[in-house]
DNA sequence: TACTCACTTGCAACCTTGTTGCATGTACAG
DNA sequence: CTGTACATGCAACAAGGTTGCAAGTGAGTA
């Protein structure tokens, strides 16, 4: 780390959080960009599954271009990185992957606010498929109303 | 054109089902009019989920403008004669409510083709949610490969 | 049967989400 | 420091879905 003094200064603050993503972004086998960082750290502080459309609001004063947004986000799907899953109004949602095993997955949709939880649920049982189905992947999709909105109608 | 005597005539051959899906209509407090009829019997003799394209597609003779449809597959769910969901792709697709309880709902999905098909498995026990989240609908979203794709690609 | 009116339909325009092609910029290896 | 392959931004496009409004029609009523 020894190029311009400014620019170390100003990474200095979350220089730990930050190359720790960098690294992982590299030894994905990718340039570790800003965008790219921002995104993936989006990612890893949120506590559900965001849209496009949220991760643009979350980038704040980074603006990414709309495509260049979806190409990250790509890119971090294909890498492993991110998990990509549509809503009930079919639009993608993004989200960390757990590391490894993703076969199955807990989603819980808020429908007051809209937000869309991971849930560590253990993955339910799967059911009797008709003869000749085969099973890869199990999403379990609940619906109903999130902790905060229950207070706030309350 | 010749009203009554044709239009009687042309009727005649499927007014069986045609008389019953219309009254069904009506008793869900609409007009029965061709396209709501046409719809959803089209819907009832899909075996699988369909999308606005192919419902498009399957009423053949009778085109109906793209809002019209739109509108109609919207009055169905909205009658819970019909169920609306989303496929991997982010489209919407449309399937027959089973009368009554629909609370939860299985769909398996084909990577390969993409068909959607709508399964009778039992509602998977409910999973422990967090503090305050109140749980109204579950929908359980199976994906593979289905019989005639497996069989095409043995 | 004829009338009437609210419910439906069709059309046009628009919005959102997501993709593609190409020129420019930049991370990072040498 | 420099060159190059990878990233980004811009513009244009495509599909899916929605909204507003004028015209058409089902079905109850006289």
């Amino acid at each position: 780390m020894t190029p311009t003094a400014t620019a170390t200064a100003t990474l200095s603050a979350q220089s730990g959080a930050e190359a720790s993503l960098a690294a992982q972004i590299r030894s994905a086998g990718a340039r570790a960009t800003p965008a790219r960082i921002r995104v993936l750290q989006i990612l890893r502080t949120a506590p559900a599954a965001l849209t496009h459309h949220d991760i643009d609001l979350a980038l704040g004063t980074l603006t990414l271009d709309r495509v260049t947004l979806y190409r990250v986000l790509d890119w971090l799907v294909e890498a492993g990185l991110a998990h990509k899953s549509t809503d009930a109004r079919g639009v993608f949602r993004f989200s960390v992957a757990a590391a490894g095993e993703h076969q199955a997955h807990t989603h819980f949709r808020c429908d007051a606010c809209g937000r869309v939880f991971c849930l560590d649920a253990p993955p339910p049982a799967p059911p009797r498929l008709p003869a000749g189905f085969s099973l890869l992947r199990i999403d379990l999709d609940l619906r109903g109303c999130c902790a905060d909105c229950a207070v706030q109608t309350a």
